[in-house]
DNA sequence: TATTGTTATACTCTATAACTATA
DNA sequence: TATAGTTATAGAGTATAACAATA
């Protein structure tokens, strides 16, 4: 039988919401064992390569609003994971950093995320993948243009 | 400055989800004049292009899970953008068709989003547009089917 | 005054169990 | 017994306002 939503395949932005819908859906199975959910897994990779950022940066690359990034650190602080230092130059502030156990935690998951990564693109080739990556980032920088100002679409 | 996240976007699954998020926003911002949310625009749209649909089969074509339907199918009825009849040979069932307001409303909700869609794909060629839609295709159906099965991936 | 991190809160989206009415 | 639609509910993910501590 025929798809029923093909009209709405027609539109990138359907396909990839299916898409995305179904790949976060793997990658939360896959970082389970791990005891990891997707935001906690980012903003361990962020830290591990950037130890002693801030949490408004980390909110700020991961493009999660302050209140909601408290909890995912907290939940990393919980599982010995994370660590905090309070800074001696501006005590309001407070620095992130990796323990061991994260550091290892994270190799791990990230090896496992890198397969999955291959699971979901495979026959694709690597130059198509590339492509794909482009046109994402394309398209990222396009809608975040899009709701930036006071877009004319969204005023009939 | 450089990317913080610079490690997250070697996977394709993380642009995945930063493309498609900021994707959404724009999606129902889009949406928002024809008084439609995703779901509601979706659901009009299959029902558009077949009326007569069951409820079950339309979830099945959007995946949303029955009981997410109700509420969207309460919604465009309330709206007068749909109407429900039972079927006399089951009276289990009913089929969903789309009242005139609701084709002229699904009509130009459609239009605006091929706009949206030209304009989030903006920089791209058409060649590269059909690359992307196959290749989001190809992942949909990768993911699906490591979701279906007890996959290896969530064993460490 | 402005900023960092926090709390409280609410809204959307999604997922499951259990019910009803039909078959 | 099985299925279609429904209800109730709970869990994520995300968004805003307001607060305390600090600058």
């Amino acid at each position: 039988m025929a798809r029923l939503d093909g009209t709405l395949r027609e539109l990138t932005v359907y396909r990839m919401r299916r898409a995305t819908s179904d790949v976060l859906s793997v990658v939360k199975d896959a970082l389970e064992p791990f005891g990891l959910r997707r935001q906690t897994f980012s903003a361990l990779s962020v830290i591990c390569d950037h130890p002693g950022i801030r949490q408004s940066q980390l909110a700020d690359t991961l493009a999660i609003e302050r209140p909601n990034l408290v909890q995912v650190i907290g939940d990393l602080e919980n599982r010995g994971l994370l660590m905090r230092e309070q800074v001696p130059e501006d005590r309001r502030m407070y620095s992130l950093h990796v323990t061991n156990a994260g550091a290892i935690t994270y190799r791990q998951a990230m090896r496992t995320l890198r397969k999955v990564d291959k699971t979901l693109t495979a026959g694709l080739t690597s130059d198509e993948v590339a492509a794909l990556n482009r046109a994402l980032h394309l398209i990222e920088l396009n809608a975040a243009g899009e709701t930036a100002d006071g877009s004319q679409l969204s005023r009939s």
